[in-house]
DNA sequence: TAGTTCAGAGAACGGTTGTTTACTGGATGA
DNA sequence: TCATCCAGTAAACAACCGTTCTCTGAACTA
């Protein structure tokens, strides 16, 4: 893959990239159905019509920002659950890797939580599908794990499901925490975030024992 | 209490209220943040001066919604609670009067999914605080419970954090499910739910001997 | 009954919006 | 070198917005 872009598309990428970042600025203080076209290009520094040269609309570049916010997720996980430490270690990890997350990318975090049930339904479809992609990494790698022997698939899913919202809400909760002036506010959240994932992971030890068979075996 | 408000009053409110359910309806396919004063007085058939009579502006009306969909949480969640069945059958009952909330009154959830990090901040700190009270109250009944005995108070609230959630993110998962077409998907988040719910109820039970130790206790 | 209050109507304002149409001028490739 | 392509420009459009001011008439009060 050689950099030969050549000098015309280098540079149609190049605003491309600024009405992205340019909308992603503005959608800190607004939502995605409020954002006007001439907004952005406003912002950019370019005329209004150039806008069509690269999106149809504004919901085709929400689309576009959802693949850039939720892209990284998948590298994410993978350096998560690579590691081979306890529980209670990989748990820890896993709160400091979404803080620090948060704080490398917050515009793009505040983004996704809220146009996760946003009025652009194109959006909505798009983070579901990416959500769900992650989720479907997570159980395939909770699977591999011993703990979950003898689980079923969809209650390997299942949790995995579990696992994926809290780590959003974390997110999103540590982001309103570190806006929010109080100093102590999102060490709070970590704490919070911390003991409910290792309850979890309590009541995930014990699932074969006592969730199930109460139901399937009678 | 007496009905002497008035006829003056009646048709104020009358008109207060109107206002409100049309914004309501218009707010199932956008956001709060896009939805002009012009339109919500236009599905009402009032003039738009009128609008300044009742609201400041959209947020204020925003706020009046977020009481009218909140309002009834709280004796939702005494129905659940005062229940004196086992744990089994108390998750099972939980996630019905969910789904039926949920059929009840789906443009209060749709707008109370949305604008929670929606981009109006006085909507949003309006839910945050309402939904607060509400971890509040489920923290209490909680903490009421035998199996809590011994547990510190954050913890008690922690867990109760987590229900709530679950909980909202349950009823949004249901809105999408049964407005999406698909016949069985309602069921099918409802078994997930339920099932979620009951591996955080084992975390629960087995937190004190496991979960917590580890840590306080060297 | 006479005077006051006030929810709602009506018209007009300056400003912003999305979209169309025709254009320019530098990169592109034969 | 020269014709082609195409990212970005410029102007104009009708439609809509929030807000202000003035007015009306029915419900209130004394």
């Amino acid at each position: 893959m050689s950099h030969s872009l050549g000098v015309r598309q280098a540079q149609k990428q190049k605003t491309r990239q600024a009405l992205l970042d340019a909308a992603l600025g503005l959608l800190e203080e607004q939502s995605l159905s409020s954002l006007g076209l001439r907004e952005v290009t406003r912002s950019v520094g370019v005329a209004p019509t150039a806008f069509y040269r690269h999106f149809r609309d504004m919901g085709e570049l929400g689309v576009a920002l959802v693949e850039e916010a939720l892209g990284s997720l998948h590298v994410m996980v993978r350096a998560i659950l690579a590691e081979q430490d306890g529980a209670e270690e990989r748990i820890d990890r896993t709160v400091a890797v979404v803080q620090q997350h948060v704080r490398h990318h917050p515009l793009h975090i505040r983004f996704v939580a809220r146009e996760r049930h946003g009025g652009v339904r194109d959006v909505r479809l798009a983070i579901a599908g990416e959500l769900d992609r992650f989720a479907e990494e997570v159980a395939a790698a909770l699977k591999s794990q011993p703990v979950s022997e003898g689980w079923r698939d969809d209650d390997v899913r299942m949790l995995a499901e579990l696992y994926v919202d809290r780590l959003v809400t974390t997110a999103a909760a540590l982001l309103d925490a570190e806006a929010d002036g109080a100093e102590g506010a999102a060490e709070q959240v970590v704490r919070v975030a911390r003991r409910q994932l290792r309850l979890i992971s309590v009541g995930r030890r014990h699932w074969l024992a006592e969730g199930r068979g109460k139901r399937d075996t009678p």
